[in-house]
DNA sequence: TCTGAAATTGCAATGGATGAAAAAAAGCAT
DNA sequence: ATGCTTTTTTTCATCCATTGCAATTTCAGA
């Protein structure tokens, strides 16, 4: 006597626990900040049994990331999506469009709010930490992306050292704005540009002429 | 009735105490596993109570860290040490080499250990994030001394986007090499390899002429 | 309504990390 | 050598994330 069509009540009921407890997570770390709001706290918040949040995420951290995942995969299909004969440059370039954006409406389900979360990232090392070790997973995947899409055009060091410079340098460039206090628009327009200086120098790759 | 020349009793008890926990605990993780391993352990193993490790360490990540600084303030040092006039390409370069060595020797005192160290941090997830964490800050110091070095001549974004790409390039090659189980050697070969091509596609950072 | 699967909860235990005060060791001056 | 001061180490207590387990509740379907 239930809706089958999309969920079912027991999905919703789940589904709606999670961004009950994403959001009042999230909530407390900007205020409280991260390492001084406990899982029990954020249990409260939500109205569920600390142990329940952990049937939601694997740990506390993983809140944070929750939908890193989905942006990854967007970049990860611009990639694959290469047309025969596209440069890696012309390729990479895609790349960071797609994924340099500031627009929301991924999940309209809970996060407009990637400045402040950004703000939490910041002030906890061990979330720094993970963020870049996600950053880093995420590479190796965009790595394995471009050989395959150019699979017999570019070797494993040369795939690899230009997915590493492209996002080394995009990321540092973001963050040497960020740590200066530029604003969200400057930041990303840093990024593009580290992003671009990388590119064109990596336009003759696949070639063998050395200056 | 003790040598006051160099140390003092009491600073070469402290020493013994640091390399003999140092000692101890990567012992124990290299063969029980990281995770694996209790502080207490590492304390018992030690003759000393767990309390006192943490007046050595501030945690027990830090314990596989303990000498990254020094390699860190070798490459400062190149970075500090340009020729009027050199380029950022040859410039960087020079740090490559200093960088990339697998020699020892720098603290005869414990670790000679290199490849079981990268085991361990290979193998436990907090460590990897640790170890990016720290090849990130670092990334910030090498991008503050190169716009020293540099200053007036790069800005902001470009010195960031030399060092993100650079050191973002030679790591990822590094450890896609690694990972397909490459040996130390080539593992060092593919990231001088893909700090090259980076070099390469850096020279005319400066200029101001598009392709 | 009855029943089995899934989700939630309570409880206990492990292990990292920190603060505070007592105890031991080292340095120093007489 | 002896007592006083400073530094380390050790105890002891506590907080908190995380996990395993068993009891309980809720949902879905017969």
């Amino acid at each position: 006597m239930a809706e089958q069509q999309p969920p079912g009540l027991r999905e919703r009921k789940k589904l709606r626990t999670r961004r009950t407890l994403c959001e009042a997570a999230l909530r407390l770390f900007h205020v409280k900040g991260y390492e001084e709001t406990t899982v029990a706290e954020i249990a409260a918040e939500a109205d569920v049994s600390p142990r329940t949040f952990f049937s939601y995420f694997a740990s506390k951290e993983d809140v944070v990331f929750h939908d890193t995942r989905a942006r990854a995969d967007r970049a990860l299909s611009v990639i694959a999506s290469r047309e025969p004969g596209e440069s890696a440059a012309a390729l990479l370039a895609r790349v960071a469009d797609a994924v340099l954006t500031l627009e929301g409406g991924e999940d309209d389900l809970v996060l407009r709010m990637t400045p402040e979360r950004s703000g939490i990232i910041m002030s906890a090392p061990s979330l720094q930490a993970r963020a870049l070790h996600l950053l880093f997973e995420f590479q190796r995947e965009l790595t394995g992306a471009l050989r395959e899409a150019f699979r017999g055009e570019m070797d494993e060091v040369e795939a690899a050292a230009a997915i590493g410079a492209f996002i080394g340098a995009a990321k540092l460039a973001a963050t040497t704005v960020m740590d200066r206090g530029g604003s969200p628009e400057e930041i990303v327009a840093a990024a593009h540009r580290a992003a671009e200086l990388v590119v064109q120098g990596l336009q003759r790759l696949g070639h063998q002429d050395s200056p």
